[in-house]
DNA sequence: ACAGCAACCTACCGGACGGTCGGTAAAATA
DNA sequence: TATTTTACCGACCGTCCGGTAGGTTGCTGT
């Protein structure tokens, strides 16, 4: 009578069970979604998917593993490689909005639906979450003390910038006015520039009329 | 000679009963929050705080429409007193923040649980947050036509803005580094003139680098 | 004194949900 | 060909949830 671990199935079966289940979940919510919705929705009986699954719970942590997995591959890992620290702030943001936007990287956001966790799950989850959130304020420390930075609270600055770039699941969608580059690149102005015009700039631009090109 | 169903009980106690179920349901979702929880935490079994409601869909309904009336009155109408655009924005900002901070107010954000609701609720909330964002948005308009905004899309803007200010009631603590009052400025000051400093700007004005699609 | 009603309660129901069990049929392995 | 493993399914179970039925208590107006 081996204890043995199930041996994992298949890691492409997988990772469509994830990121089928993380769009309905991301639309429906985690509580809201039951297992057989999920099962239904990759042409499978409850029964069916609990040979892939061990637990509701599970799927949810699994999936946010995988969805943090996902952004420190694609954003933090490549931002390391950026030396110059004005530079790699705009490519965290415009990187980590377009993950985002697309459908299969929002799973990102649900990372937020941690309450439904088990207490050493949701540790784990929030321990990840965190170290980048401290990358990112750090970055933003680094620019400040090199005088680059406005004279904002960095904590505070920190989580603006997450509540844009994860707002955007919400509003984003595709092929609507903008796309993807266009909406990150949006953001990036925003988050960087603020929305108003500095005073000097805003009287050239009421006097001259310039067209930006 | 209003003519309602059930003869609606002491207004006081409804209230209290919508802030309470709201700082649950914020905290735990709408799903995961049974009327049982609800109850309890008023002190009632299930049974008796069914005398107040119609069902847990409707409490969610009137939370929202309760949630959407403060944020009329305490920050969207005394707005249009206002008469300078950037003062008027500069309040919105504010007040919207310090209404989200304040444990009752965080009522407002839960609104974006609309999928919990009948269709026909949900189009009676979306239609009153459209309201609220097409009249942020106008004001981001009006701004631009007389040359002090940013070159930015005022929807995306629009929206950013928003995912700042709702991205509070993740973060945002009682008793923390910053108080209410102060985290409202810092949202300020970032969402008006972003996190670098102007003189960064000329310096640097290089194109975006993304990933690749 | 007592009718009437608001403000609760205990007890219960039907249904949905997470999860399990014991299968089966096909593919891989020997 | 025989055996094991993989990938599923139908039926079922215990629990919890939203909601209801029908009481009880205590205040209020007459």
């Amino acid at each position: 009578m081996k204890a043995q671990k199930k041996s994992a199935p298949s890691n492409e079966r997988l990772a469509e069970i994830y990121r089928t289940a993380a769009q309905i979940i991301l639309r429906k919510g985690y509580d809201a979604t039951s297992v057989n919705d999920i099962a239904n929705a990759l042409g499978m009986t409850k029964a069916g998917l609990y040979h892939y699954i061990s637990g509701k719970k599970e799927l949810l942590f699994d999936i946010m593993n995988f969805g943090l997995d996902e952004l420190d591959e694609e954003v933090a890992a490549p931002a390391k490689e950026i030396k110059d620290a004005e530079a790699r702030l705009r490519f965290l943001i415009a990187s980590h909005a377009q993950l985002v936007t697309r459908g299969q990287g929002a799973i990102t956001i649900l990372v937020d639906e941690v309450t439904a966790l088990t207490p050493a799950q949701c540790r784990k989850i929030t321990q990840r979450k965190r170290e980048y959130f401290d990358y990112l304020r750090d970055l933003l420390n680094e620019l400040k003390s090199s005088g680059k930075l406005q004279d904002v609270d960095t904590t505070a600055a920190t989580f603006c910038l997450l509540g844009m770039i994860n707002w955007l699941s919400r509003w984003f969608r595709q092929g609507g006015a903008l796309t993807a580059e266009q909406t990150a690149a949006e953001i990036v102005k925003i988050a960087l520039h603020g929305l108003l015009l500095p005073e000097s700039r805003a009287a050239q631009k009421r006097g001259l009329r310039v067209v930006k090109g």
